[in-house]
RNA sequence: GUCCCCGUAGCUCAGUUGGAUAGAGCAGCCGCCUUCUAAGCGGCAGGUCGUGCGUUCGAAUCGCACCGGGGACGCCA
């Protein structure tokens, strides 16, 4: 069943297409966008058209006076309160208000199944890159956007219809790894260490001792090297530093085997990866976060693939030896990929002058298989700004080799970087612990649910309210997801963000909670409606939208399917809490002004309750599409 | 040096892709609970949208140049 349109913006733009049309023939041929917006002011109108002043020079008219023919031919029928010239203001504003009627029929529309939302037309596959975890390494703050943003934008594409692919790159291949591998794998046979109970702390130190222990003093070999110290310098240097030159080498080694599956090592390797996993999976968990394992395609699984696409680029051209190494070069202006993605003086980086391969190999390998393989039509990386030159190069390769032109559609993929900025403290600074320690993640989320959980209960003995230890439960991970998420989600990704557990629990204003609570009110009077007999009566009743606050609750429910479509368009959720703010304030005056169960009338009781049991529709679809669940009672 | 991002109220942030008198929330002040939970609602006050040119009917939004902050720039990932 095809789902009506009840979105007055698409209403609007159709009739005031016809209405310019229809005044001005000469126009036929040109596409017309009337411009129409939310009403600037709302006592003038609730929507209004911007597109008189525009037209004004092309048909050699006043903007008033184009204002007036347009109006003259708009099809108010049934929808609007009749336009005439009072409608114009300013230079030519054509300001438009819904017939009280009609808000209500649009209203019933609404109250169906897709809640006015129609399925995006075409449906892509569509991947996203999110986490961004690497194995042996503690998640900490710097771990905690990508997940939050990423599983946001990835629903807010599901809920369009679109069919998406989440992905899990996980960082866990190549010589650092192998260096971790090692180094377990010696601290095992001195039996300081034991397989059997292996943690992520394990791993993380030992990932820096390994770091410290093969760089170091490969770093002043080199620089010995670089400045000509002598052969004697460097015997000396070299001989300072065998121990960690037998790290390194084992690392090598290692790496070797890793490569080769050779059992022991690869067990350990696959010990290491579970055990990383398991956090990553459980702060997801704990997070609401859609990320399991079936989502997890690691570096090491596209390991077997480099050396054959590497290959393949050398022998089509699309890759050149510079000073050694293997580079596919970005420079050229008027390209296709010139033209996406940038002119880019620095080359991407494919292959060493040793024969190893780099990030950028993996990236540009995995953007052939999500294209040719996954049949991505377009791939969103969830990645923190500072990747931005990086993922440019690796888009730009990747269209240069034609890897990432779709299968089917022949069209590049649309390969996009919704980047965000970093983690602050309240000092405007990296977030760190008081003592400057970073946070462990699994810690931090911890921490929001034992404040959530304190101020929860507080504020329940506050109003009286009293929940089981089953609502507390379930209503403190609610507001401590909500305060957590939104706080990341409602503003501008790009932007680095301040984190501050006060603020975010601070239950005023823009916050999570607050739109938790304004469900929450919702319940309650779905739940009383319920006791008092109205159940069976208010699903069928007739809406009427008479009270102003009624009406501005109405124009903010039929809002939601363009504020979903802006949020995925821009892939910025911040969209979308915003809109969730306004409607939950609308509906909080809503609340104040018209009693719901003691309305006048039982028509109007039924009516009032529908409308808000369509708000809390709209507001529970919206906060799921944020990842955020709803309590029953706080 | 080159490139990317950011600069809006005391603080934290929006600003629907160029529209009317730039909006919220904190913090401050003033009202509203014998009626569906006051985690709420209504109001007051607070601004040279970093600066300067330009584009046009119209600029916080687009262009250029500066200033300030952050970041990235070949063999780490």
């Amino acid at each position: 069943m095809p789902v009506q349109e009840t979105d007055p913006l698409a209403i609007l733009r159709d009739r005031f297409t016809a209405a310019v049309r229809a005044a001005f023939p000469l126009l036929a041929s040109e596409t017309i966008d009337p411009l129409i917006t939310p009403g600037k002011q709302a006592e003038l109108g609730d929507y209004q058209s911007n597109v008189a002043m525009g037209l004004s020079k092309k048909v050699g008219k006043p903007p008033r006076d184009v204002a007036k023919a347009i109006v003259g031919h708009v099809d108010a029928a049934g929808l609007l309160e009749p336009l005439s010239e009072a409608s114009i203001a300013g230079p030519g504003f054509i300001n438009i208000k819904f017939s009280a009627p009609a808000l209500a029929a649009l209203i019933s529309a609404m109250d169906a199944p897709s809640m006015g939302v129609p399925p995006a037309t075409p449906t892509q596959t569509v991947v996203v890159d999110l986490m961004g975890v690497n194995l042996a390494k503690q998640m900490h703050v710097g771990h905690l956007r990508s997940p939050i943003i990423g599983d946001a934008v990835a629903r807010v594409l599901e809920r369009l219809g679109h069919r998406v692919i989440r992905q899990n790159h996980v960082g866990d291949w190549g010589l650092n790894i192998a260096m971790t591998t090692a180094r377990i794998m010696r601290l095992v046979k001195e039996k300081s260490l034991s397989l059997e109970t292996l943690t992520l702390d394990d791993l993380d130190k030992a990932y820096a001792a390994a770091q410290k222990e093969c760089q170091r003093d490969m770093d002043g070999l080199k620089a010995a090297q670089h400045w000509l110290m002598g052969p004697k310098a460097i015997a000396e240097l070299e001989a300072q530093v065998e121990g960690a030159t037998a790290a390194f080498l084992d690392a090598r080694q290692t790496l070797l085997r890793l490569q080769a599956k050779e059992p022991e090592t690869y067990a350990v390797w696959r010990k290491i990866y579970s055990v990383t996993m398991k956090v990553c999976v459980d702060v997801c968990t704990m997070l609401n976060v859609n990320v399991t394992d079936e989502h997890t395609a690691g570096e090491s699984s596209y390991a077997d693939e480099l050396t054959p696409m590497v290959d393949d680029l050398v022998k089509r051209g699309v890759a050149v030896l510079d000073q050694g190494a293997l580079v596919v070069r970005l420079d050229e202006p008027g390209t296709p990929w010139s033209d996406r993605y940038g002119v880019i003086k620095e080359p991407c980086l494919i292959r060493k002058s040793d024969g190893g391969y780099l990030y950028a190999t993996t990236d540009v390998c995995a953007v052939r298989r999500r294209v040719q393989k996954l049949g991505a039509e377009r791939a969103i990386y969830v990645i923190d700004a500072r990747q931005n030159l990086h993922l440019r190069q690796v888009y730009g390769a990747s269209l240069k080799a034609g890897y990432s032109i779709h299968p089917t559609t022949k069209q590049p993929a649309l390969l996009e970087h919704a980047a965000f900025g970093s983690v602050l403290g309240e000092d405007g600074r990296p977030f760190k612990t008081r003592s400057g320690d970073t946070v462990k993640l699994a810690d931090l989320i911890q921490e929001t649910f034992d404040r959530a959980g304190s101020a929860v209960r507080a504020k329940c003995a506050e109003r009286n309210v009293s929940l089981t230890d089953a609502d507390l439960t379930q209503t403190s991970r609610c507001v401590g997801i909500a305060a957590l998420k939104y706080a990341d989600l409602s503003t501008d990704r790009v932007k680095d963000s301040m984190f501050s557990f006060d603020r975010m629990l601070a239950f005023e204003g823009n916050t999570g909670p607050y739109l938790l609570y304004a469900c929450v009110r919702i319940k309650n009077i779905l739940r009383k409606a319920a006791d008092e007999g109205a159940g069976s009566t208010w699903p069928s009743a007739a809406i009427a939208v008479q009270d102003h606050a009624e009406k501005q609750l109405a124009l903010t429910l039929l809002r939601y399917p363009s504020a979903l479509r802006a949020t995925a368009d821009a892939l910025e959720p911040h969209r979308l809490c915003g809109y969730l703010y306004e409607l939950a304030g609308a509906f909080s005056s809503f609340y104040d002004k018209c009693p719901v169960l003691a309305a006048d009338s039982t028509a109007m009781r039924d009516s009032r309750v529908r409308l808000c049991s369509l708000t809390l529709r709209v507001l529970e679809d919206g906060l799921g599409v944020l990842g955020i669940p709803v309590p029953e009672r706080m």
